[in-house]
DNA sequence: GTTTCACTTGCTTGTTGCAAACAAGTAAAT
DNA sequence: ATTTACTTGTTTGCAACAAGCAAGTGAAAC
């Protein structure tokens, strides 16, 4: 029942406090997320469901924008983490052909981690400026490293050095979004989501092989 | 002052009356959600705004999730036919183009109502079943267009009979999707969005003439 | 043809319940 | 003891609904 890191002990540090409080609120966060949409999402709840009282998530997270924004962090460099992992040493097409397989295998997956993320990812558009500033963020890194693995096979040969990193690389990123978009609203149509990622691979191949754009 | 129809007179028949209030509602609506997001926007705001009392929207059209269905209806209807205006008599690769095109030049002109119907759009991944079946019923609409635009010009002799015709129509939505996102976010990157478009372009060519998928 | 009256429909105001936000307090760690 | 984690009390504002008021409608009576 008790593990060596604290998992359900008294005698805690201060640090480790928060660090449990966070982590639990984060996961009533995501499955409220997954269950009610953002805006059916309410503080009190997350507070409560995490088994606290009312007021906790507000205190510690000021407000919705500020609970969301960290979720956004937390879940976003986590992942931006095991796409690396999962393209590894890749180069070129094969690390971009890597990233989208890996892409498409997480969300039929199906965690509500990934499905939380993306609900806020949306949220974006929103007015709040703390979510644009943290969602621009991790779309710029996203889009860095795919720019990254583009120079890579330009650099190993198998690139033509010709090509428009940063269009194919945007261009790559839209399509993904697009792609978690019909994910969304259509979570269980596997196949379709997996002829969606094929499809971006080819398009993919195909603009930096040819063309000049 | 006073046009033929109605326009700030006394007498009006009661279905006038309404529509007029619809009008002027959905008006402060879409202003609303582009200046404070969907989920900033009140019922009582609207209301208001539209020149009416607070609880007119609340009446009109029960519940937010209401009011935004009535909106994406609204605009999504004119806006398809917008879109096929502009694609008119062509075929193939050209009606796709044209698509594109159009598509293009209505999201940098940056009328309100579009941006206010995307937001929503984007709103329909929540838990709301009309919302979410309105939106994917435009969704659809619009789908079957590309499939019919690719299939015309498989009649033509334009396209090589092979091809994939919804493959290729969901992934050129899916792509329009994810631009539309980075509009939202960033809607004053005309260049950005430009080569964006003509990226699309460029790889559905490709798609409906090279490969198999 | 016009007046009247029963009825419908558009709209407003009153009320309740709930969540966000913040302040002030309590308990636990340092 | 003092800082820090967390709770509880309170205010404000919106959604949702109900009850009422006012404007429009249609048909019978005159």
């Amino acid at each position: 029942m008790q593990s060596a890191l604290a998992t359900d002990h008294e005698k805690r540090t201060q640090a480790e406090r928060t660090a449990l409080s966070d982590a639990r609120m984060l996961d009533a966060a995501v499955a409220l997320i997954c269950e009610r949409g953002s805006a059916g999402t309410t503080l009190k709840d997350v507070g409560e469901r995490a088994g606290y009282s009312r007021g906790l998530a507000s205190y510690r997270f000021g407000n919705k924008g500020g609970l969301f924004a960290f979720i956004i962090r937390s879940i976003g460099d986590d992942w931006l983490k095991e796409l690396r992992r999962a393209v590894q040493d890749k180069v070129g097409l094969e690390a971009i052909e890597a990233a989208a397989d890996a892409h498409y295998r997480f969300i039929v997956e199906g965690s509500d981690a990934i499905r939380a993320f993306y609900v806020l990812w949306f949220d974006s558009i929103g007015p709040d400026p703390e979510l644009q500033r943290v969602v621009a963020n991790i779309h710029e890194r996203r889009r860095r490293d795919v720019v990254a693995w583009i120079e890579s096979g330009v650099a190993a040969g198998r690139i033509r050095p010709g090509v428009d990193r940063r269009g194919v690389a945007e261009q790559f990123c839209a399509a993904i979004i697009g792609i978690v978009y019909q994910w969304l609203v259509a979570p269980d149509a596997h196949e379709h989501l997996r002829a969606l990622h094929e499809s971006l691979k080819h398009h993919t191949a195909l603009a930096l092989e040819a063309g000049s754009t």
